[in-house]
DNA sequence: AAATATTTTGAAAGGACGATGAAAAATGCC
DNA sequence: GGCATTTTTCATCGTCCTTTCAAAATATTT
């Protein structure tokens, strides 16, 4: 479950966003202040970082500056209306988003879930819409497969490994990093499973199988 | 360095993405409604235009069609969640993306940035007024669907939905990105709903239903 | 060449997922 | 307010997918 930092010198406003928050399962932690904030960046990883500005010891964008020198935690801002909104845009730092007090709790929510959803990957904005070997053609956004042409029924765990190995062509991943990144970091499972799919894999890309090269007492890679 | 028009009543929202704009190299411009918003882009070209809906004097749309008469700015509409999304589809221009509030400024200077590359909208199909897949008839601005000449009575989500899908089409869609879009961001239900009203709509396109594709483990995508 | 280590393969069980129908809840309309 | 329509929730069922496991095949070492 994602964990929040709640950072706001008003215990009222921690309470409620806390509240909402662990009602949707997600864990949270607070911090009265930037300095507090910074600190507890330090020692562990947020998915998300709630901030609102006006803090005394050290204001909301000096710690978001502060802890993005390390981190790229997604941050959403909270401001009272009427605060100086050009120094808060002006700032060098992209927020993700920034919610205005007085606000209400269920859009707030709505908007950490948004923003974690869209994921926090430094450019996102690099997505290739189609990678294509010879004849193996792999089209992201529909996400499908074809093979010369003819579309292939992958499974949605040979189309997420597929798609894990040739964005990371050419390198060698042992099983244990396929688990974690393509079955997830809560999979406690067999490293034999790997085989497995890389097997289904193969035998669903016909002759471009050649193309996932296996490593012996190390793991698998795709080479093309 | 592309020029944005940014029109909008609200000062704060102005700033808000004025700010976020110039940061990432845009020139900007404003405009307080959309009288104010015909007038300049008279006097002047601009590479896209960020407009709100609601306002005083001269509504958004209104600006929009009368802006089109002489240009072709690409444009980016405001709305609040509710308020006109259902007229802004109907709506004879073809905007080339549209974006609710509340919303996050880094998202929104995202659409622009991808705007701005493709210079039009995702699907330039859709800016037209009837959409046909073979039998499949989508008639945009009078908001309606005809199946082989017959048309089909469609719930206000159902037609949502299918919009949605056929505005992507060929996209794989998650459930949860579904409701987000159709349903809103605001929407705190079951993923299981988006299954029912996939159901629904396509017992109402009959043998077209098959246009609709269950991405198993994934979502759902329209691919004609 | 034999022994060992590691991967490939096949098969079977269990689990996950989507389709569907029915009922409850919400919404809109008169 | 009451009725009809639409939307949402929920549980069940069947199917497809995933995982496990063991035997066979292949590579590596001794």
């Amino acid at each position: 479950m994602p964990k929040i930092l709640i950072v706001d010198d008003e215990k009222m406003i921690r309470n409620v966003v806390k509240e909402y928050a662990e009602f949707e399962g997600y864990e949270t932690a607070e911090a009265e202040n930037g300095m507090e904030a910074v600190e507890m960046c330090r020692k562990e990883d947020y998915d998300i970082i709630v901030m609102d500005i006006m803090m005394p010891r050290l204001d909301g964008y000096s710690a978001v500056k502060e802890i993005r020198k390390t981190k790229h935690t997604p941050v959403i801002m909270l401001s009272a209306r009427g605060e100086e909104y050009d120094k808060l845009f002006g700032f060098e730092i992209g927020v993700d988003d920034y919610v205005v007090k007085p606000f209400s709790p269920k859009e707030l929510l709505a908007r950490i879930k948004a923003v974690l959803k869209r994921g926090s990957s430094p450019d996102d904005s690099v997505k290739m819409e189609k990678i294509s070997f010879e004849g193996l053609e792999i089209n992201v956004t529909g996400r499908e497969v074809t093979i010369d042409g003819v579309p292939a029924q992958l499974t949605p765990k040979e189309y997420d490994l597929l798609f894990y190995l040739v964005k990371n062509k050419g390198i060698a991943l042992s099983r244990e990093k396929l688990l974690e990144e393509v079955w997830g970091y809560d999979f406690y499972g067999d490293d034999r499973t790997v085989d497995t799919h890389i097997k289904m894999l193969r035998s669903s890309l016909g002759e471009y199988r050649k193309f996932i090269v296996t490593l012996r007492g190390m793991g698998y890679k795709f080479d093309a």
